[in-house]
DNA sequence: AGAAAAGTAGGACAGTTGTCCTATTATTAC
DNA sequence: GTAATAATAGGACAACTGTCCTACTTTTCT
């Protein structure tokens, strides 16, 4: 173990500041400072910040994979599945609190800079996007599986933003109970044709 | 009209820039550029970057309030009132796709820097909440009146979110749609309850 | 052991940033 | 009309940015 590259130190090391100080603000200097290396040994690595946060992108892509695929695993039924995602927001609440979330926030910094990469970041959202369809279809909601993909992803985003302006864990906990019995309802008529 | 004063041109072009590009990425020379100013003459108006930050949040806070009254006039009814906080979504469609929502945007991007005026801008949100939660307490929900205001606020930063992650407008009205649905479904059980 | 390759360090480079100073012009007050 | 004030322009300043180069050390291979 521990066999990790000084260049999956630094990809590391990115990944937690893009996250907590975004991306436009951490500088070659900090990523170096972070891993403890010099700022020219750097560029031995990665030649631009795009490099970089392409590397973080591929990352994070590869762990949600990872993690969706053990999710399928994990649930028995789609329910459980989606629920597993839903529970995220609880899992990582401490962190949403102080930084948001990781995916939204990068998007949305990426957006405002018309960044190159944002579709790259963007095949994050889809990624879940895609996962919750098929879980919905499976419950039976095939017509509209894309629209509660949707839904569903939007209100973890606005819970995500909200708990981190207001600093407030207690309104996640409060929110992801309703998505729960949302969950429920949406459940209960998978059958039937019905919102 | 038009006697504006240039400090007051400043404040407009800045607002326009943050919103566009984020607060971070927009520099003295891009404001000076916009209002056709030296960046030397800049400074006598504005000494910091802070200070246009701060001049611009209350510039953004006083049209909120200004909107709000508005709606308080027009609305009849706390359902209508509460309609035409939904409507915004489809009034601003356009720019959300493009940028996202002004308020999340920059909240969530002063929460990454640490920004000191991070509370100020909090206080955007917080004029939201505070207006929705009356509406919501007149509405006979008075119990969980905050509760309401801060599920309407998040389902509107998350579709806003994902409008723009994925550039949608088709998105925005298809939840705009289910708000609408939720809020008479949130309406009929409040007179039941208690008047 | 010696040669080749991989990895590291330190600093140069030009560009941009926010900040600040000074000289000059326009406006106002008496 | 002249003095005082407000507004503007242009540029200096140090700090920082991403990028890039060269010299040095360590590791690997034969």
């Amino acid at each position: 173990m521990s066999d990790k590259t000084t260049r999956d130190h630094i990809i590391e090391a990115a990944d937690q500041l893009f996250y907590r100080q975004g991306y436009g603000y951490t500088s070659f200097s900090d990523i170096a400072d972070a891993v403890q290396i010099s700022r020219g040994n750097f560029y031995y690595h990665f030649k631009t910040k795009d490099e970089i946060l392409d590397a973080v992108i591929n990352v994070r892509l590869a762990n949600t994979r990872n993690m969706l695929e053990q999710w399928e695993h994990e649930g028995k039924t789609p329910q459980d599945r989606i629920r597993s995602f839903i529970h995220i927001l609880i899992a990582n609440r401490a962190k949403i609190k102080r930084y948001g979330c990781p995916v939204g926030t990068l998007c949305g910094e990426l957006a405002k800079l018309s960044h190159a990469s944002q579709a790259e970041a963007n095949k994050l959202f889809t990624l879940f996007r895609t996962w919750l369809r098929r879980q919905f279809t499976l419950l039976g909601r095939k017509a509209d599986a894309d629209e509660l993909a949707m839904h569903l992803l939007a209100r973890s985003q606005g819970v995500a933003t909200l708990a981190n302006a207001f600093h407030d864990e207690k309104f996640i906990k409060q929110e992801v109970k309703q998505m729960y019995d949302w969950l429920e309802t949406v459940t209960e008529s998978s059958g039937h044709k019905q919102t």
